[in-house]
RNA sequence: GCCGGCGUGGCGGAACUGGCAGACGCGCAGGACUUAAAAUCCUGUGGUGGCGACAUCGUACCGGUUCGAUUCCGGUCGCCGGCACCA
């Protein structure tokens, strides 16, 4: 009889001989076909490891430790992106410097990850607080700043309340800070912004030659929003101005019975002494300026604003005099900030003109009747009250009133994204100094390259302040310094970089983290980009995965990587959630400790329970009494060894249940289906105890399937069992096609489609031979006239019958 | 509102390309072992009817295509995710 099964010392005795044995490192012979598998890195947060965190980890160890069995060169780095506010929050409250807190986490978070014996080769460990890495991000941002995609200016920001700190659009959620929930408002300040938006077009093509899952794709471009349309201008009556509209429905140009301009749009102030009702324009301004974004979000429902007594605009296809109005439901950040009001068939518009009474002229037929209701469909209807345009459908009227805006010079087509630039500057101490000085002579100026890293100062506060000051400003000996220039007396830039620009990058630096001049070298690089397969939360979709594809195809285009894109293939993983399939938090009172789990449980069996748990990309409900069946299931691997038998080939009816279980655990694993590979294994293992054996060539292959899910357990008993080597030294088992399939099967026999009977045959057996064979199992209950015999070899017999 | 995805036992979930729906696990029920319990092992487990072989219904709902539909098509309802006065 086996040993009981003692996981504690056995996983703590393997972790210790894999890592003296470095089994798990990269190595740098770029002779070998490489593979690079990522996870994203984690935020070493206080609280420690999330029993989310172990669900992409073991998904992806699973693979790089198969594709090492297979003889690939992997890559499977691990690293730390510990710049951020939490740790600054709590380095504030409790007095400790972030990099302390950062150290005791990261320390923390290192053992609980190394309890789970992931396959990292530890050595490549980058961490984004490290001088010796943001030297690196700091480069790019100067290549950035040189290329003229890094600028400063003053804009309205996201200011979030609570946090004291700008924030990225992608950070704002429904108007509120993504991180602390708190109130988001707009706030002018000057900003160092980087122009995402170059890269537009770009970031939306490569999504062609990647292999993104569909949502994440989707996402992203969304997120870019690109439309297609055009640039109209429209004179002011008795005026040498145009206002200029963007639409994507040049075609309904004729129906236009007004337009509006946004609150904040330049032609008002330019106007004012013409503007009558000046008083309550300015009266509307201040109102919408009030409102922050959550507000007009939330109020979204009931237009408002106020028409300029004044001003008119002169249609230009039609030239009928149409008048002027403010609303805050234009935009003055998308588009040109004015638009041309079609209430017939743009609903936005037609609630306005109904609240205000203004008129709705239809230019598309083939709706309903556009004063009870706008119609938007442009792939059924045809033009009408529009001139020249009229009984095109709407893609030719598209076309040509493009060509006839052209031609007149009264417009042209256009294309808008709706990214925006990303606002990189945060007030806030943890994080990277941004690398310019600020000099009276000469503006703005990058430090040189041999000046960084420019280190984080040694700070007596790090609280952020209420006038929006980064918490380096109020350090003289710091900010003041000299040009670099022209020698001249210049400050410092006191904001820091976002939590993204150490993250936009890493990948890099795995390849190479100890290169000292060069973020990597161009050999490292060249062999091991693109990741294979990069591994993350949705949540990161629209922020970091966006972020990190514009500063690589950046660095692209600055000749420093040798691939258009970071990632091949982007998959995402599902939520774990409370046992009560609430999100896990504190105030449920639903978290899961992943340290209990491997004390009580073992390591092994959570990364089976968290790859059995469900469909890999779907959000499932944590359950103790599942993690107890994984234990079972291991329990029952291990005891096979008091089965165990000799023998050098499967026997018998195994055969093709080993060759089936290869070929399927080997296509589970890569493609996302864990939860299968590990049915299909159980089901096997089920087989095994029936028969009371398992002989030495059939364990040895069970053993190596299981590996990358359980490698502590199978490789004590490989040791155990006196395999030779060490399991993660052997090859990945391979199986014959041919021997996958069975020799007889068993079909059903239907009538009419209803199943009837079945019939084992020979799998390959001919048409008439298993129909007799079919006939025979149904007996007396086939009756009547047959109509029709169908045979599908190895699925179905079919006879139907009237 | 637009875009994407989903809807299968008591529960998590399987099902190749249209071919025996419910693999595997959990839970539950019965049994073995035990003084007893836990653990372990064995058996059963979609609903209804029947002692039973079996019959019949069943993959959100309605309809269609097909010899045959969880799978394909049209419509309805519901859920999840992304985007959202983006003109």
């Amino acid at each position: 009889m086996a040993a009981p099964y003692n996981h504690r010392a056995l996983e703590e005795k393997w972790q210790k001989i894999w890592d003296e044995e470095k089994a798990f490192a990269a190595t740098d012979d770029y002779s070998k076909p490489k593979y690079y598998a990522l996870v994203e890195f984690p935020y070493p947060s206080g609280q420690g490891l999330h029993v989310g965190h172990p669900r992409p980890y073991t998904a992806l160890d699973i693979v790089a430790r198969k594709r090492r069995m297979q003889g690939y060169n992997v890559l499977y780095p691990m690293g730390w992106d510990a710049f951020g506010l939490p740790t600054e929050n709590y380095a504030i409250k409790n007095k400790i410097h972030p990099k302390v807190v950062t150290e005791n986490n990261v320390e923390h978070f290192k053992n609980q990850l190394h309890a789970l014996g992931y396959s990292f080769d530890w050595d490549r460990e980058v961490n984004t607080t490290d001088p010796e890495y943001y030297h690196w991000t700091q480069w790019i941002f100067l290549k950035l700043f040189q290329a003229g995609l890094a600028y400063k200016t003053e804009m309205p920001i996201n200011w979030c309340t609570s946090c004291k700190v700008g924030l990225a659009n992608e950070e704002v959620v429904n108007g509120a800070c993504e991180r602390c929930g708190a109130p988001v408002v707009r706030k002018v300040k000057s900003q160092w912004m980087l122009k995402i938006t170059e890269y537009a077009e770009k970031l939306l093509e490569g999504l062609n030659d990647v292999d993104y899952i569909e949502r994440v794709k989707v996402s992203q471009k969304n997120w870019i929003g690109k439309s297609q349309g055009a640039e109209v201008d429209f004179q002011i009556v008795g005026k040498d101005e145009k206002l200029t509209v963007y639409t994507t429905r040049p075609d309904t140009l004729f129906g236009a019975t007004y337009m509006v301009v946004s609150p904040e749009h330049p032609v008002l102030d330019k106007y004012q002494d013409e503007i009558k009702n000046w008083n309550e324009v300015v009266a509307y301004r201040e109102q919408a300026a009030r409102k922050s974004d959550f507000e007009r979000s939330e109020l979204a429902k009931e237009k408002t604003g106020v028409e300029i007594d004044g001003l008119k605009a002169i249609d230009p296809v039609n030239e009928k005099e149409i008048p002027i109005w403010v609303s805050d439901y234009v935009l003055m950040s998308y588009g040109t900030g004015a638009i041309m009001a079609v209430p017939a068939h743009d609903t936005r518009d037609w609630e306005f003109a109904k609240k205000f009474n203004l008129p709705i002229i239809e230019v598309v037929a083939g709706g309903e009747d556009v004063q009870k209701e706008a119609y938007t469909d442009v792939a059924t209807g045809k033009l009408v009250n529009s001139g020249f345009l009229d009984g095109l459908e709407v893609a030719e009227a598209k076309k040509k009133i493009i060509e006839f805006l052209e031609e007149k010079k009264i417009g042209k087509g256009k294309t808008n994204f709706k990214l925006r630039d990303w606002v990189f500057s945060r007030q806030r101490y943890w994080g990277e100094p941004i690398p310019i000085v600020n000099c009276e002579k000469c503006g703005f100026v990058a430090l040189p390259e041999s000046e960084l890293p420019l280190q984080l100062p040694e700070v007596d506060s790090y609280m952020p302040t209420d006038n929006g000051e980064s918490p380096l400003a109020a350090m003289a000996d710091w900010v003041n310094t000299t040009c670099p220039c022209c020698g001249g007396p210049a400050k410092r830039e006191t904001d820091t970089m976002p939590q993204w620009a150490g993250s936009s990058w890493y990948f890099l630096r795995y390849t190479d983290p100890k290169n000292k001049e060069a973020l990597a070298s161009k050999e490292a690089l060249k062999y091991w980009l693109p990741v294979d397969w990069y591994n993350g939360g949705m949540e990161h979709t629209t922020l970091h995965l966006l972020y990190s594809r514009f500063w690589h195809k950046f660095l692209y285009d600055q000749g420093v990587v040798p691939t258009p894109e970071p990632y091949q293939k982007r998959t995402s993983h599902g939520m774990i959630l409370g046992a009560n399939g609430e999100k896990m938090s504190k105030s449920r009172g639903n978290v899961v400790n992943p340290d209990d789990i491997v004390m009580d449980y073992g390591a092994d069996t959570l990364r089976t329970y968290e790859m059995f748990i469900g469909a890999f990309d779907l959000s499932a409900a944590w359950s103790e009494n599942g993690v107890k069946g994984c234990r079972r299931f291991l329990e029952r691997v291990w005891k096979l060894q008091d089965i165990l038998t000799e023998g050098d080939s499967y026997r018998g009816e195994f055969e093709t249940k080993m060759h089936q279980l290869i070929k399927k655990v080997s296509s589970d694993y890569e493609n996302l289906k864990y939860n299968t590979a590990i049915a299909a294994m159980m089901s096997i293992l089920n087989d095994f105890s029936k028969d009371g054996n398992i002989n030495r060539a059939e364990f040895r292959t069970f053993l190596l399937l299981l590996n990358p899910v359980a490698p502590h357990l199978t490789e004590e008993l490989w040791s155990v069992c006196g395999y030779e080597g060490r399991v993660y030294q052997n090859t990945w088992p391979t199986y014959d096609e041919a021997k996958t399939v069975e020799n007889t099967v068993e079909i059903a026999v239907q009538i009419n489609g209803k199943t009837r009977a079945t019939v084992a045959i020979q799998a390959d057996a001919d048409r008439e031979t298993a129909i007799a064979a079919g006939k025979e199992a149904l007996g007396a209950k086939l009756a009547g006239t047959i109509v029709k015999e169908i045979y599908v070899p190895g699925r179905i017999i079919n006879i139907v019958a009237k």
